[in-house]
RNA sequence: GCUGAUGUGGCACAGAUGGUAGCGCAAUUGAUUCGUAAUCAAUAGGUCGGGAGUUCGAGUCUCCCCAUCAGCUCCA
């Protein structure tokens, strides 16, 4: 009998141990000072301890921390940290769960007292305390019987509705350290002491399993690192990412407001009225580049619209109302009603399809007061949105059009995206094979441009499955922008019609999308995108102009309107102030140009040119910077 | 909507244990006419988110609203 296995690494190379050797000693056997930095491993790709004993042949990789999957032990094994000095300072607390995340980890739990920024600090010490004394994360299997006795003794009781949620033949684990133990599949650690830098971040609210019909837990967030310097840089991070924010700079650059009159319905301020107009004016030129006409309907129609088109029965909880003449109305949260009734005012045949019309549509909908959040959550904001009525042979290739305008539009501000297919949720209408069918017509349309998507099963909007194109900001986090959906729905209901070859009436299909998403949403995350620096072709001031002292506003006022003239936008601070300070108010402006102009400018006829990143550029002929801005524009338009 | 926190002049903030509000920047006025990120001085500006209550007295304590923030849920 073989008492060997093979492990195969990552290079290809089998390595031939003894059955029964744990990873670590595998590891080892390479190297001691591999064996010192790894945290964990893939053992035929799944995460696995470096406790654990190889009983076959397999693959094997080791992951040091600074790997993403590395992460995950540390953290996973900091939550048990927490838990376990949640346990120490905190006897009466119930633990649900407490996973690793994308950054850090937290642990959900359940207790009379509540928890104060003041805890967090005895948190973080006790876990320091526990942390040294490195105690192995000891892992057990029990059965189902045993795990469930032994949580019910402890009065756990969410641990034991997991237990019982598991699936029949689940393995059911824990892990000990110390005299803390939890319900757990791991992996972890070998021991505590690596967890050096601990950071308990903040307390949340969470409901249990994510139910809002069920107890609101406290949630303690928090992040660990080996190395204080770590943590540093990942504070520093956060501070950075918070100068970004585009509530904050939209007030510092003057671009938009909140008002308590009206929350969640934003005030938009001239500057921030030239990026919108820009995006606007972006969006329409490569809409009638790619055969959309423009349309624009009613904010306000009849509620009996609203029964038709399913709204009333599946939105009306976000949607809000009103009284016309003793009739009753509703302010659309959505365009395509809308879209529908102007469909419907024409004839169609076949070979006027697709039809596709755009509208930069103003909805209301009734968001929740506490998922409101800057631009981009918001109560009334307005969608790129555009319909195409289409037969039912047109549908790829009109999605496959969409995706790639799509990609062309985010390509222009320099987007990363991912792409997300969304299936039929339970609230909905139609029929299984209808929901089939369009599915299938989206993810053949993907398949086919080769572009990789995620499933998110039972996600899609009550009408039909969805597309959703999620962008990446400048700090990472991703936000869903555009969405592609496939209805087969509506037309039916609102009876649309088209002649078709076979001089038969039949009802089209209909491709309901947005790029932008909203304009509100989109403008937010180029702000944060670009740290409130947008490129020259959007920049509200593009130029501005800074006499030296007013014995030259003359000149600067020349130099301001010939600049106006070539189509720049540009201002002037003619204020009875030093240089040195008018510059500094352009530079947090984050205005792209500053021209200075004084002694020097006025007798050579020239402008000094300052950039906001570049500093001072020196003097050049007004036209030769003209040229300079077009030629900066025309490359992003 | 839920949990927790916060709410003081335009902005960013101080205001132990309750004794009728302070600073900086911005603004206004005056002086300075200046070369690449803050010139000096003076002045003005606040129903302390709103309402009710406790108290001789509330920015400070209690309650109810409103808004904001961090999450949860939901979503473009």
């Amino acid at each position: 009998m073989n008492q060997n296995v093979e492990v195969t690494l990552p290079d290809g190379s089998i390595k031939e141990v003894q059955k029964g050797t744990t990873i670590l000693d595998v590891a080892r056997g390479i190297s001691e000072g591999l064996a010192r930095v790894i945290v964990g491993a893939k053992w035929n790709g799944e995460l696995t301890d470096l406790s654990e004993t190889l009983e076959s042949d397999g693959h094997l990789a080791l992951l040091k921390v600074d790997e993403e999957d590395g992460k995950h032990f540390f953290w996973h094994t900091s939550a048990h940290l927490l838990a376990h000095a949640i346990q120490n300072l905190f006897p009466d607390t119930k633990f649900a769960i407490g996973p690793a995340i994308k950054e850090g980890f937290y642990y959900d739990v359940e207790t009379e007292h509540r928890f104060t920024p003041e805890d967090l600090e005895k948190l973080e010490t006790e876990m320091k305390k526990l942390a040294k004394q490195n105690f192995a994360m000891e892992k057990e299997i029990l059965t189902r019987e045993a795990a469930l006795e032994l949580f019910r003794e402890k009065g756990e009781d969410y641990k034991v509705e997991l237990i019982q949620d598991l699936p029949e033949d689940a393995e059911i684990s824990i892990y000990r350290q110390g005299d803390f133990i939890d319900l757990c599949k791991g992996p972890h650690l070998l021991g505590t002491k690596r967890i050096k830098a601990i950071k308990l971040m903040s307390i949340a609210g969470a409901y249990w399993r994510g139910d809002e019909n069920r107890t609101m837990l406290q949630r303690i967030y928090g992040i660990t690192f080996e190395k204080k310097k770590e943590l540093d840089a990942y504070l520093e991070r956060i501070e950075e990412a918070k100068k970004r924010d585009h509530r904050r700079l939209g007030k510092e650059l003057g671009l938009f407001v909140m008002h308590k009159e009206g929350p969640g319905f934003p005030f938009f301020l001239p500057k921030g009225m030239v990026i919108r107009n820009l995006l606007q004016d972006l969006w329409k030129r490569e809409h009638i580049l790619r055969g959309y006409g423009e349309i624009m309907t009613p904010l306000i129609l009849n509620e009996d619209l609203w029964h038709t088109s399913g709204h009333w029965d599946h939105y009306q909880d976000n949607m809000y109302f009103t009284k016309i003449d003793e009739e009753d109305y509703a302010i659309k949260p959505m365009n395509c009603p809308g879209s529908m009734l102007a469909y419907k005012s024409g004839r169609y045949s076949y070979r006027d399809l697709p039809l596709r019309l755009g509208e930069l549509g103003l909805v209301h909908r009734h968001e929740a007061a506490g998922a409101l959040h800057g631009l981009f959550r918001v109560r009334s904001f307005t969608q790129d949105d555009a319909h195409i009525f289409m037969t039912p042979d047109q549908i790829k290739d009109e999605i496959k059009g969409v995706m790639k305008f799509v990609d062309e539009i985010y390509a222009i501000f320099g987007f990363k995206y991912n792409v997300e297919v969304s299936t039929r949720p339970e609230d909905s209408m139609g029929t299984d094979e209808e929901w089939e069918h369009a599915t299938a017509s989206l993810v053949s349309a993907l398949d086919e441009m080769e572009q990789p998507y995620t499933l998110n099963e039972g996600d899609g909007a009550f009408y039909g499955p969805k597309i959703d194109i999620h962008l990446e900001d400048a700090i990472g986090r991703t936000w869903q922008c555009g969405t592609v959906q496939l209805d087969f729905q509506m037309p039916q209901r609102f009876e649309l019609s088209y002649v078709g070859a076979d001089n038969q009436k039949h009802v089209p299909i209909m491709i309901h999308r947005v790029l932008f998403g909203s304009i509100e949403r989109f403008i937010g995350i180029l702000i944060e995108h670009y740290a409130g620096k947008f490129p020259v072709w959007l920049s509200p001031v593009q130029v501005s102009v800074l006499p030296i002292s007013d014995k030259y506003n003359a000149y600067a006022q020349e130099v301001m309107t010939s600049l106006q003239r070539a189509g720049v936008r540009v201002d002037m601070d003619q204020r009875t102030e030093k240089i040195g300070y008018k510059i500094r108010e352009a530079q947090l402006q984050k205005t792209p140009y500053m021209i200075i102009v004084g002694e020097k400018e006025v007798e050579s006829k020239q402008v000094a040119i300052r950039n906001r990143d570049e500093g001072d550029l020196g003097a050049m002929e007004l036209n030769d910077f003209i040229a300079r801005i077009h030629e900066e524009v025309e490359k992003y338009q």
